[in-house]
DNA sequence: TTTTATGCATAATTTTCTTATGTATACAAA
DNA sequence: TTTGTATACATAAGAAAATTATGCATAAAA
C-alpha cells in the first residue's frame, strides 16, 4: 500500500480548512502549503487538485479570481459564503473521523 | 462528498490494527467490533472488507482457520509474522498521517 | 541549453470503495 | 408460517477519488 493512500478521501476537506484559514489561494500555492505543513508528506497531485477546485467553483462553494502576476496567470480560490458553511460541517465530520481513528489506533484499556 | 468517504485508504490498516490488538479475528467479527468503537459512524461493508481480507492473505500478510460455530462457519484472520512487520510500519504511517491532520485541521498559530 | 520551479489544465488508468446480488443458517415477530 | 433481522461468507458491477502521464507556457538556475 503506499503511504499517501491514506489521504485518499481528505482532500477536499483539507482545501476547505487551507481556504478558510488563509481567505484566498492559488493552487499551487495550496499543494505547497501542503507539503510544507505535513513535512513534505503529502503532495497533493494537480491531477487531484485542479478536477477538485473546478468542481468546487461548479457547486458553488468557492469562486475564483484571476490574476497576473508579472506574466504568469494566477487562479485564486476563495470560500462563497454557503462554502463557509459547507466547510464549518466538514470540519465537524473531520473531527468526528480523527476521533473515531484515535480510537482505533490507540484504543483505550478496558479497566476491569 | 459522503461522509466515510474519509475512511477511504484507511481500511486496510484498521484491519491490521484489530488483529494486533485481538488476535484472532473473524471477518464479521470486525465490522461490528468497528462499529461499535466509532459509535456506528464507519460501517465496513463486505464488499470492501472481504476482498481485502483474500488480498492480505494472498500477501502473506494474514493467514486465516475456518471453524464451525454451530452450524455456521466462521473464517478466522491472524497476522503471520511478516504481517506483524507490516502492520508495525503501517501504525508508523497512521501516526505520521494523523499528525498531519491535526497539523492542518488545527493549525498551531504562529506566536509573533 | 537543459533542468528545475512556477502555474494552469486534462485524459487515461488505477486504487479503493459502495451497491447489488447470491448462498446459507438461526431466531424472533407477526 | 412466513417475514424480517441477524449472522456469516463471497463476488460482480459500478462509482468515487486518486495517480500517472501529458500538454502548454514563463522564469530562473545550473
Amino acid at each position: 500500500m503506499k503511504k499517501s493512500s491514506l489521504y485518499k478521501g481528505c482532500l477536499e476537506p483539507i482545501l476547505l480548512r487551507l481556504l478558510k484559514d488563509n481567505g484566498r489561494m492559488y493552487g499551487y500555492q495550496m499543494t505547497q502549503m501542503v507539503k510544507e505543513i505535513t513535512k513534505g508528506e503529502l503532495n497533493i497531485t494537480e491531477g487531484a487538485l485542479y478536477p477538485l477546485l473546478h468542481k468546487l467553483e461548479e457547486q458553488g462553494v468557492v469562486e475564483t479570481e484571476t490574476e497576473m502576476n508579472g506574466n504568469r496567470m494566477r487562479k485564486y480560490y476563495s470560500l462563497t459564503k454557503a462554502g463557509k458553511k459547507q466547510t464549518a460541517l466538514a470540519m465537524d465530520e473531520m473531527k468526528a473521523f480523527m476521533q473515531s481513528l484515535e480510537f482505533i489506533v490507540n484504543p483505550k484499556p478496558v479497566v476491569g
